[in-house]
DNA sequence: TGAAGTTGTCTATTAACATAGACAACTTCG
DNA sequence: CGAAGTTGTCTATGTTAATAGACAACTTCA
């Protein structure tokens, strides 16, 4: 396969390598541990030069995906962050089940007014006063997702400055009284990273980012904060546990 | 911005434009009928040369998502899909909802066998024979996703046969006698579509996918097929309406 | 009508992508 | 050891991507 026989895509060809490497490597074909084919048997299965695969490669593994050994093989390094989506979703417990250190990380938060959307979300009037917060949130040391939370400034005045301090939205509401909440109607799509986003989740530019949407709720049902989350693809896999 | 002094990230310029400009179209800053900013704006606020815009113009219109007018502007045509997952999820009553033709169209049935995973899945034994039914859902001439769905053999003879005459997954099981199941767990994760995919899908090499791993059990909690999916992103929305 | 703003088309130049071939350096295994 | 198979490095060539500038063709609106 040469570039000007296939439909140009707009995706260089070792990228394509990379992530059909990367895909193997998720759906289990190559398991943590195992030795990849060889860079000739890939180059003839892609049908693409053997340079071509060893820059697909060499992407992998200055992200960290696999390790070449001079004279043996490639090797598998890596797993994903196994992520439930129930109704009571708290990303600390879930990062701490599979024995990873949770962290939260404010990137900023800034005062906002609701939007059409955003106030039938939050069951707010628009142009109601919102604060806005900006955070990363990491297993070890791997970010996880970028999300940005709108709560009503009136309900949660210097919501800001209680994220930062306690790096836990569990732990701001708990602030404000609420002792426990629930998850609403949860959107789900996916797309493409962009810069800003990239550099945050030390994301290359072009990989695929899952994108949630979802309102959290009071016990009573009334509406808390709403969430646009965006998860590293690679690095999560979420599990519906049945609806 | 210029390809040297950003990190190479293996794709091109124009396609991160392109999806920039999609991702406004998805999340509403552009809504259907809207006219985009000039080529000249969209040059500067991601910092490229007009002709980097212009093609990734070329590339959104030509998938029919924008139309440009000349001397006037280039303006917004399409939307997504709505896909609840619920428990009890039908394809065709989704897509019927939104006032399009739901049609199932088989690509290949074939005999397999149970790897330990799939048998876990369907509670068989490992190397039980399975069906493999690979097919492809489309709403009114749009492709939607690719699915493989593995059956028992045994518990569904001929099923893909079955399946070519109903074009349903639903009908195929109705004709087994089952007249109700559902959906368990389910698995979701993001990635790039692959050679195979994208021409079933009608996609651009490198275009994100949502993967969907499920098994659907009879009403006893029995499985009775599982199936791997393989959904645009760009054509589909999940909806999960809490959990 | 005329000016301003829009998309369409052309030429030209530089950097990145992909291919091809050859050989070195190293590991594994009989 | 020695052969086979692996990754690492080099040179070379053609294609694609992105830049820059200029101007034509068309629409909108005062």
């Amino acid at each position: 396969m040469s570039m000007q026989d296939t439909a140009s895509s707009g995706v260089a060809l070792w990228r394509l390598v990379a992530d059909g490497i990367e895909r193997g490597i998720a759906d289990g074909r190559f398991a943590a541990g195992d030795k990849l084919p060889g860079e000739m048997e890939i180059a003839e299965t892609y049908r693409v030069n053997r340079h071509t695969v060893r820059r697909a490669l060499a992407a992998l593994a200055e992200r960290g995906l696999v390790r070449a050994e001079r004279g043996s093989g490639t090797y598998v390094e890596a797993q994903k962050l196994a992520y439930p989506l129930r109704s009571r979703t708290r990303f600390s417990e879930i990062v701490g089940a599979g024995g990873r250190e949770p962290r939260g990380q404010l990137i900023e938060a800034t005062d906002d007014v609701a939007t059409r959307e955003l106030a039938r979300e939050l069951g707010l009037k628009t142009g109601a006063p919102l604060v806005r917060i900006e955070a990363i949130r990491l297993a070890d040391r791997t970010p996880i997702c970028v999300s940005t939370t709108w709560l009503s400034a009136e309900l949660f005045p210097n919501a800001g400055a209680v994220f930062a301090a306690t790096r836990s939205m569990t732990k701001l509401l708990e602030h404000y009284g609420v002792r426990d909440y629930r998850r609403g109607a949860t959107r789900i799509t996916a797309g493409i990273v962009d810069a800003t986003d990239a550099a945050r989740l030390d994301l290359a530019l072009g990989r695929p980012i899952l994108v949630v949407d979802a309102t959290d709720h009071d016990l009573d049902g009334k509406p808390l904060m709403t969430k646009h989350s965006r998860f590293a693809a690679e690095r999560v896999e979420f599990l519906v546990e049945n609806g």
